[in-house]
DNA sequence: TTTAGCACTCATATATTGACAATGCTAACA
DNA sequence: TGTTAGCATTGTCAATATATGAGTGCTAAA
C-alpha cells in the first residue's frame, strides 16, 4: 500500500504524463510537493520498485506502467463533474427529441470521439436474444422477395430473396404462414433449428417447391443474428503521439478491420469496464474503456479505445453523463 | 509520341516498378531490350525530358510519373484474361446462388481487396431514384413504432418512431392510410416534400394528434435517402510501402473517414475509370479506379483504392469480371 | 546509332561528438 | 530517521563526419 506523499506523487505523475506525453522529472514535481528533488527522486525509485513507474531509459524521467495506471484507475481517480463546455456539446443532441436510441448513441459518441481524441465504437444490439415477433414476406418481381423481420424488441431486419425457379405465389404465402405460426416468439439465435427440425418437415410435405424455398428462408434467417458496429474517430486516436510509426498504426488499423476482436469488446459486466494495455486485445499502449448500456429494451456495448495515457476522470464522466441522458426518456 | 522502343521501355520500367517498388536501373533492363546499359539511359532521358519517368534522386534508377502511368494506361495497357487462380478464387461467390446482388458484390470486392492488396469501396445503391412501393408500419409499445418502407426496386429502410405523447391507434392508422395512398409511386427523395405539401393538409383536418405523428414521419421519411458505404482492406493498402510513414497512412485514414471524399467517388461516367495521384482527392501517391454497375434495376459504384504503384491490368480484369458476372441473373 | 569507360552524385548505413536532461548515490544535515 | 546538496554517471538527441554502393551523364570511339 502506498502511503500519502506516494499516492500524491503517482497522481501527479499520471496526470502530468497524461497531459503531457513526456516523461515526468524529479524537479518538475517538487515545487508540487514541497521537497527537493532528491527527495521526489528516492519516492520514485520506491515507486518503481513497486512496478508503478517506469524509466523509458536510465536517465530519463518517469512514466506510469500499465500497473501504475491500473492502480491509479482503481485507487486514486475521483469521480469528476463533466466539465461545461463539454456538456454544453452534448446538449444539443439530449435535447433533440426526434432522436432515437440509436441515433442519439452514435451521434453522442461521435462527438465525444472529437472531444477526447479517441475512437469510439457503438456495438449493436446484441439482437441475439431478440424474438421474432413478426415475418413479413413482399414480392418485387418474379424472382425476388424481400423477407423482412422484426423482432420483440423493435429490431428490423430485412433480407432480399432469390427463388431462381419458378416458385408459385400460393407456395410461398404457404411457407410464409407456416414460418410466422412456428417462430414467433423464438430468439433469433434459435431460429435456424427451428427451421430445420421443425419448419422444413412439415413444408416438404404440404409445399411443393419446398427445398428452394427453405434454402431461400433459411439463409436469410440464420443472417439475421449479425451485429451492427459502428466506428468513429479512427483518425483522432491515431494523432496521438504513442501512434506515431507506421508500423504500429497498421498493427492497430489491421485490429480495427478484424470482427474476431472487436466482437469480443461486447464481453462485459455492466456498468464501466476499463482494460489497460495488454488487458486489451490491441496493444500495450491502448486502453479501452467499454460500458453496457440498457433502455428503452435495447442494449448494447459502447466503448472508447485510445492510448493508456488518457484522460480516464473525463471519460469516465463523458460515458456517465450518456448512460444518464439516456434513461430519460428516449 | 513514343517510338516503339521507348513505348516498350516505358512499359518495362512500369511493371518492373509495380512488382519490386525500386526504382528501375538502365542496367536491369539491357538484357531485355538487347541493346547496352548507356543506350536505355538515352531513351531513359528522353523519357524523362518528355515527363513520363523520374529520378527519386539525381543517381537513382528510374520512376514512373503521375504522367507516365496516365499514359501506360491510356495507351500501352493491354486487356488481360483474368488468371485461372484468381478465377477460381471468385468463382465460389459466382456460383453461391442465394446470394443477393448486395452480398455478391461486398463478397466479391473482400476478396479482390484482399488478392490485390489494395482498399475496396462499395457506394450504395444511390437509392434516391427508387420509387416507394409500400409503407408499413408496426407497433412495438405505447411510445415506438417501426416504419417500414420498401421501393420498386427492392430496397428496404425501416426506421424506429417515437411519439412521447398518447397517439389513438386510430390515428396512427388513418396516417399511415393517407401515408400509402398518397406517396406510393413517388421518388424517395421527393416523399418529403409530398409529405409537407400534400399530406400534412389532410392530416391536418382529419387526425387528431396530427402534428406529433407529422413529424415523426417527416424525420424518418427524410432520412431514407442516405446512401451506404461500405470498405474493407484498409490494412491490405497501408501495408505498401509508399505508405510506410505515420504521417501518410493518418493522411489517408482520415480521408478515408471523410464522407465528404468518399462520396465523391461515386460521380462517373459509366465503365471503367482510373483516377491517378493529384487527380484523386486522397494523395499523390495514390490511385483510385472505380466502376459503376447497374444490374436488377439497382446501381452503384464499386472502386478500388490504393498506390500509384498498382497492377492496373489486374485490377481492371477482376472489376470487369465482376460486371460480367452480375448480369448473369443475380 | 550504339557502346565502353570513367567521373560524379546521392542514398544509406555507421560512427563520433557535444550538449543536455535526468538519475543514483553518498555524505552531511535537521 | 527522513531530507537534502552535490557530483559522477548514463542515456537521448541532433549535428557532423566517413565509407560504400548503386546508378547516372558524358565523352570518345566503334
Amino acid at each position: 500500500m502506498l502511503n500519502d506523499r506516494q499516492t500524491k506523487l503517482l497522481k501527479i505523475i499520471v496526470e502530468d504524463y497524461v497531459k503531457t506525453a513526456r516523461p515526468v522529472s524529479s524537479k518538475a514535481i517538487c515545487d508540487i510537493l514541497n521537497c527537493s528533488s532528491a527527495t521526489i527522486r528516492n519516492e520514485m525509485s520506491y515507486l518503481e520498485e513497486t512496478g508503478l513507474l517506469e524509466k523509458t531509459h536510465i536517465s530519463s524521467g518517469r512514466v506510469p506502467s500499465e500497473k501504475g495506471y491500473r492502480y491509479y484507475v482503481d485507487h486514486i481517480l475521483e469521480p469528476r463533474e463533466l466539465n461545461g463546455e463539454d456538456m454544453l456539446k452534448l446538449q444539443t443532441i439530449v435535447n433533440n427529441s426526434s432522436l432515437m436510441l440509436d441515433d442519439y448513441i452514435t451521434k453522442s459518441m461521435e462527438i465525444v470521439s472529437e472531444m477526447t481524441n479517441l475512437t469510439a465504437i457503438v456495438l449493436g444490439k446484441s439482437s441475439k436474444d431478440n424474438c421474432v415477433s413478426k415475418v413479413e414476406v413482399v414480392p418485387i418481381n418474379e424472382h425476388n422477395l424481400i423477407a423482412i423481420v422484426i423482432t420483440d424488441k423493435g429490431h428490423v431486419e430485412h433480407k432480399n430473396l432469390t427463388i431462381k425457379e419458378n416458385v408459385s405465389i400460393n407456395d410461398i404465402k404457404q411457407t410464409v404462414d407456416l414460418i410466422n405460426k412456428m417462430i414467433i416468439g423464438t430468439q433469433l439465435n434459435e431460429v435456424g433449428k427451428v427451421l430445420e427440425y421443425e419448419v422444413k418437415p412439415i413444408i416438404a410435405k404440404y409445399v411443393k417447391q419446398h427445398e428452394v424455398l427453405y434454402n431461400a428462408f433459411y439463409t436469410a434467417f440464420t443472417d439475421f443474428a449479425k451485429e451492427s458496429v459502428t466506428m468513429t474517430g479512427r483518425k483522432n486516436m491515431l494523432m496521438q503521439p504513442e501512434f506515431n510509426n507506421a508500423d504500429k498504426i497498421r498493427d492497430i488499423i489491421s485490429k480495427f478491420e478484424d470482427k474476431e476482436i472487436v466482437d469480443k469488446i461486447e464481453e462485459n459486466d455492466n456498468g464501466i469496464n476499463i482494460y489497460i494495455g495488454s488487458e486489451t486485445e490491441f496493444d500495450d499502449d491502448v486502453t479501452i474503456v467499454k460500458m453496457k448500456y440498457e433502455a428503452n429494451g435495447e442494449e448494447g456495448t459502447i466503448a472508447l479505445v485510445g492510448p493508456k495515457r488518457m484522460e480516464y476522470d473525463k471519460v469516465i464522466a463523458l460515458l456517465e453523463y450518456i448512460k444518464e441522458n439516456m434513461k430519460e426518456g428516449k
